[in-house]
DNA sequence: TTTGCATTAACCGCTGCGGTTAATTATTAT
DNA sequence: ATAATAATTAACCGCAGCGGTTAATGCAAA
């Protein structure tokens, strides 16, 4: 690619960089043509051509920038790691908001990109995807067989309905179009709340 | 569009009709080809456009087909209506798990061309999308405001956390492509049971 | 053998693609 | 002011693939 790209200021580099997360996580890499990533940086189609020799080229350029702002907010905000479970999947979602709110596509074009087919990306995506073991099992990292917990209670069954519901919030406002990281935040104070007054000995009453 | 579609064998007429629930359903309407379609169900191009004689006439009739196929299943399935939430929930995820065996990418066709944008046919749609009130609320007709849940317990605040882990496993399995309705079924039962255990009364101990 | 139907191959005009080239505009140096 | 240089785009190219049509096939019944 060209350097060139490095000397724009920034406001610009993301531009481009949401507006190829965007195109690329609602079509296939086939089907996402780069004039469209073009109009939807604000920028003609030879432009990005002259920072992007071809279409190939920018694809794998967001993905490693996907693996750079990840890892790099990670090591930011986990310095130290909570030992409260629900403080740690509040923390893990608050990442994904803050990053949400900078690259809202972000998370779908991760997606999309792990499940793409085309042989001409396909072989690099899957050569690149074993480093890229993402956030969400960080949780593991904390102890579950906590005393906290109401006695009986499935610990592992709970994680895992709690990571399914704020998969499926998310996939719902996402379709919706309507995702503000504000209103994401807020709404995940109450949903976990609630999990805590539920799951834990002193959560009710 | 062509009767002659409804004197080919159910088997056919389901391979077509699953070809496009799954194209359409991967791609947006525009840059969902038909020879993709024909492919897909085993027929030439020009077959599919013998019994339909545009994209768009197979488009809206998919759609149709949704609407009559859930509408149909809804009735027979729900004769009567549980009284008991998790009984409901499990009877709805249920009858979802039947649909997708036998059309695997029906969902995810419905909710693609909810928000499907091409002036060609987003009017229609839109216009049919009002009688197709799915059927993810029926909940709401059960009685929530029992006896049977552990006191304090924000009861919508648990309907809506359940019902958002439902989409985010369904979610998950279908972007693994590993989606079997038997599978299905078997986690249902013991997530729905998690549940029960975690937010009634006479759950655990 | 002929009729009639199911099915497809080949085709058509056109759009839109990835990518290039030449021209235009903006910026800087002199 | 002007020349030189860099940033940016309009116009273009060859081609693939689209929606849709037409003419040709295969094939069973009469």
């Amino acid at each position: 690619m060209n350097d060139k790209f490095f000397t724009l200021p920034k406001t610009k580099q993301e531009a481009i960089i949401n507006a190829g997360f965007h195109v690329f996580s609602q079509n296939s890499y086939k089907k996402s043509p780069m004039s469209e990533i073009a109009d939807a940086a604000g920028i003609s189609k030879s432009l990005l051509f002259h920072y992007f020799h071809n279409k190939r080229e920018l694809y794998l350029f967001l993905w490693d920038r996907c693996m750079e702002i990840t890892t790099k907010s990670l090591e930011e905000n986990l310095s130290f790691v909570p030992e409260d479970l629900f403080e740690m999947m509040f923390k893990g979602l608050k990442i994904k908001a803050d990053i949400m709110r900078q690259y809202p596509d972000l998370g779908a074009f991760v997606v999309k990109s792990y499940y793409e087919k085309d042989p001409d990306v396909c072989e690099d995506i899957q050569q690149l995807i074993a480093k890229y073991t993402n956030f969400n099992k960080i949780a593991f990292f904390t102890s579950l067989d906590s005393e906290q917990f109401i006695p009986g209670l499935d610990l592992q069954m709970m994680y895992q309905t709690m990571y399914w519901a704020s998969e499926g919030y998310l996939w719902e406002k996402v379709q919706q179009g309507s995702l503000t990281a504000d209103e994401m935040e807020a709404d995940f104070i109450k949903i976990i709340d609630f999990w805590k007054k539920a799951y834990t000995k002193r959560g009710l009453t």
